[in-house]
RNA sequence: GGGGCUAUGGUCUAGUGGUAUGAUCGGUGCUUUGGGAGCAUCAGACGGGUGUUCGAUCCACCCUAGCCCCA
């Protein structure tokens, strides 16, 4: 449990990235399948957590839990045009049981729409099934031909999908814009990972889906990372499923569908990536896996110090904290710099100095101060700096979010900005006849356009004229490169 | 998508055409413990394949996995 060095994160983000998953022992990478790691507790932990909290959002808005098969039948698969195009170049197929060949090949599901759609042609008979609100937790498959990186773009993935039908295209929307806010509610006020939502232009839609909406965080560096997307779903996409009903007054009607996929195992590196520092990880303290660690300062002179850290330990877990005792044979410094690195949130310091005056020391890793707290006071401050560590985690992360986005005026400023923040640009089309100007930029800077935003009032920079082709622009976009 | 690099005990590393250095972690014993402890002792490794060779961890090629940079 040794510290090494880190390197340095601003200098050095992907070393540290990379080294740190290593040593807070998040992953281990050396599974041997390629895109594929093995998860390891400290990980788990904050995960399972982060589940817990869009679970219980969703459940709260009325979806229902389901879990669908990994294996869906390339005949579902095939039946919608879009979605085939889009999705067979990242499809596992399972073409063997055993050693027979099976009659029909099976993929390893990258998105679960034509195995619910499937269902839902069964269960959806009337308006009174509608509106029809699902999620699942699972992993998906997709063959990435990319470069892989651990938590961020994997071949397996853990994620939530939620698939929802509606009689009006109104409700869908509104489900579109619910979904938004649970990730808003979730992916920022408790994980403290700031984002911005875009609806993507029309060649970044999801494959199949008539609108969607991407939400993006940022590293501190300033390259983004898309989070939680939602789509409304094309029409046809359920109509070719065959999922129908009858409307009130009995003329049979396909309804409209929504989708969205908070990936749980890639917001979690957006928590890594937005709160970490030159000593480690820092948790937001609502997903700590270990809200706080009891660091003994042991003597032969004093035994009783133990006992009390064991006594603080059982009132905090009695108080439903996620405590840890660490009364292990190390000096208290190497425990020190090994629990900061861990990234836990508050440690309680006890020792024979303590002891007498009822006392005990207590750190916080975000502001990396020590108090002395009267042994009464335990409880109160440590929902109290447990609460302000969180809050400050958050101020930090959206004041760095603010301060990367810069309005542009040409392909140079684009330029400059792209691989260091978000450039604010005026632009010709997000339809199709915008993509040559999105090519441009993207041959240029390596920047993509993020797309639009529905929640603010855009104004226009200076001349009203698209920052590529000098036409009229008809909207402000986003110009990012990703990770 | 393009380019570069790496693979030696759990981890980090030295080195060599003739089986391998050191450190750390780990086990044990003792002394320690308010910001990275010390001594003693034990244990532990050349990613896979093919070729060249009397002989390959070392050279070449391929595979696998990983890392970094650029687009």
């Amino acid at each position: 449990m040794a510290v090494q060095k880190l390197p340095d994160y601003s200098e050095k983000p992907s070393e540290w990235y990379t080294e740190i998953i290593k040593q807070a022992e998040l992953a281990d990478i050396r599974y041997g399948v390629k895109g594929a790691l093995v998860f390891q507790p400290w990980s788990v932990e904050c995960m399972e957590l982060m589940y817990d909290f869009f679970e219980k959002d969703l459940k709260k808005r009325g979806h229902k839990n389901y879990w669908f098969p990994s294996l869906i039948p390339e005949s579902y698969f095939q039946k919608e045009s879009e979605h085939i195009a889009g999705f067979t170049p990242e499809v596992f197929w399972v073409e063997k049981g055993g050693n027979e060949k099976l009659e029909e090949r099976l993929a390893l599901r990258p998105t679960s729409e034509t195995a619910f759609y499937t269902m839902f042609s069964l269960w959806i008979r009337s308006y009174k099934d509608l509106p029809f609100k699902t999620y699942q937790r699972a992993n998906v498959y997709r063959y990435e031909t990319k470069s892989t990186r651990p938590f961020l773009r994997s071949r397996e993935f853990y994620w939530i999908e939620t698939h929802c039908a509606f009689e009006t295209k109104e409700e869908a929307f509104q489900s579109v814009l619910d979904d938004i806010e649970t990730t808003k509610r979730v992916v920022f006020e408790i994980f403290g990972v700031p984002t911005i939502v875009f609806e993507r232009p029309a060649w970044d839609k999801f494959a199949g889906a008539g609108r969607t909406f991407g939400a993006d965080a940022i590293t501190p560096q300033g390259r983004v990372v898309q989070q939680p997307s939602t789509h409304m779903i094309n029409n046809h996409f359920p109509k070719v499923f065959g999922v129908k009903y009858f409307d009130k007054n009995e003329v049979e009607k396909t309804p409209f569908t929504t989708c969205y996929g908070p990936c749980i195992s890639r917001i979690m590196a957006s928590v890594i990536l937005t709160h970490g520092d030159n000593k480690g990880l820092k948790f937001p303290f609502e997903i700590a896996p270990k809200q706080i660690v009891i660091i003994p300062i042991l003597s032969e002179k004093d035994p009783n110090v133990l006992k009390k850290a064991f006594k603080f330990k059982k009132e905090l877990e009695e108080a439903n904290y996620r405590v840890e005792l660490d009364d292990g044979d190390k000096r208290p410094g190497e425990k020190f710099y090994y629990w900061e690195m861990k990234g836990v949130p508050l440690r309680i310091e006890i020792g024979p100095r303590d002891l007498k005056e009822k006392k005990f020391l207590l750190y916080r890793r975000d502001t990396e101060k020590k108090v002395l707290i009267n042994e009464k006071d335990l409880l109160k401050e440590i929902e109290k700096n447990g609460f302000e560590l969180s809050k400050n985690l958050k101020k930090k992360a959206i004041n760095n979010f603010d301060g990367l986005i810069k309005d542009v005026k040409n392909i140079n400023e684009i330029k400059k900005i792209v691989g260091r923040g978000i450039a604010r640009a005026n632009f010709c089309s997000v339809e199709k006849d915008g993509l040559g100007c999105a090519e441009i930029i993207e041959k240029e800077s390596g920047g993509k356009i993020r797309g639009t935003r529905i929640d603010v009032k855009e104004n226009f920079i200076g001349n009203k004229k698209c920052v590529i082709c000098g036409k009229k622009a008809t909207k402000v976009v986003y110009i990012a490169k990703d990770y």
